[in-house]
DNA sequence: CCATCTATGTGACCGAAGTCACTGACAATG
DNA sequence: CATTGTCAGTGACTTCGGTCACATAGATGG
């Protein structure tokens, strides 16, 4: 079962890998709203989720910072760093909907690392996707409006979620984007104004495409 | 010369692996402002910055980004990435003082990854050290105002330049931080006044420590 | 059914930063 | 030295987004 998952997601990894994952991952499946992971906590086990979504974020001085989220046949690259430069979390990690995950030993990680190319290919390219997906963050903070932020937004939750039904708080979209419950509610009206999106209490609704 | 300097910054590259690099690495110097990479140019060398400052920058439609700046010792993230997933150059990179390289073929550096482990912890330091970088940013695009920005600003390029004395112009930082001269040649004037900076045509002098 | 809690709506206000228009200072060059 | 171009300073204005205060609506649970 998790092992065609992986494959699934990831066929470039070796037949040999994969075997020593299925023997040494641990599978575990988590409801919604659970931490895998806490900030300042030890990293011993990598997590690859084969279902669900995880929402990983940093917790600074100011407020909570959303980086990103791991979907099916991803993996952490916040863990990743944490547990090859043996150092604590920084972020913490916590479901949205129930998860599948694989949780690989570190100590074993090292070893598959030195033995199984394809494993940096993974990581590579995941690094890339999500340094890529902050760089294009910093541009949408320094030269857009929240409108089209939160637009943007919207779309991107309504990818995550197949579906243009969004069960989301005007709370919990301002703690994403970095702003106030006020300004998003404002911002909301406007787009239901324009007839962009309709919302009633807990849901929004995109009413267009893209 | 070239190996002894490499040797210094990234003492855990294997003795092979550096043997192979001097073998088939190019050494190059470059004077300031010189690009050694456009957008949608193909990527085919590797560079290692042996001395001196790039300058790198992401070209969106809006207008240019600075990404960071590869220091002595470091590589470019993003060549990285185009080169192991075979794709054009998203940003582009220029010296900003005379720089000294050493630039790696991308079909050799393909099975130096397969051969020495010391390459991956070398490039999954360097890919957290920029993601954490961005993160940072982003945080303090959020929650900071312009005239702690500014100051950070300042401050990391005293690092950079190993001076006090930083040689800009307020277009330059405007720039740099995606904003526009007229903003930042005010809040230099206020930072002026309360004492933090001095400032004359094309410098501006850090007057405290931090 | 009443009390309470949470989510949302909204108006008034404020401050930060971007825009525009113009001025003046300085440097370089012929 | 006169012209030109770059750089910096500045006031007036606008806009966006954050803050505050308060109202209302719907859900929930005793």
């Amino acid at each position: 079962m998790t092992i065609e998952q992986l494959q699934t997601h990831i066929p470039y990894l070796e037949k040999e890998l994969l075997q020593q994952i299925e023997q040494h991952g641990v599978f575990k499946t988590l409801p919604p709203q659970t931490y895998l992971l806490r900030e300042g906590s030890h990293v011993n086990m990598l997590p690859l989720v084969l279902s669900g979504r995880v929402k990983v974020l940093s917790t600074t001085e100011e407020r909570d910072l959303l980086l990103y989220y791991i979907e099916e046949g991803q993996s952490c690259i916040m863990s990743f760093a944490a547990a090859i430069e043996n150092h604590q979390s920084r972020v913490e990690a916590l479901t949205e909907t129930e998860t599948e995950l694989l949780l690989l030993p570190v100590n074993q990680l090292q070893q598959w690392l030195n033995r199984y190319p394809s494993i940096h290919r993974f990581m590579y390219k995941l690094y890339n996707q999500r340094y890529l997906e902050l760089v294009e963050r910093v541009n949408h903070l320094i030269f857009w409006k929240m409108e089209d932020r939160l637009l943007k937004y919207l779309h991107e939750q309504a990818r995550l979620l197949q579906s243009r039904e969004l069960p989301l708080t005007h709370q919990q979209i301002a703690q994403d984007l970095g702003s106030v419950r006020e300004v998003i509610s404002r911002v909301l009206k406007k787009l239901e104004a324009e007839g962009k999106i309709s919302q009633r209490r807990h849901l929004i609704c995109l009413l267009e495409e893209n």
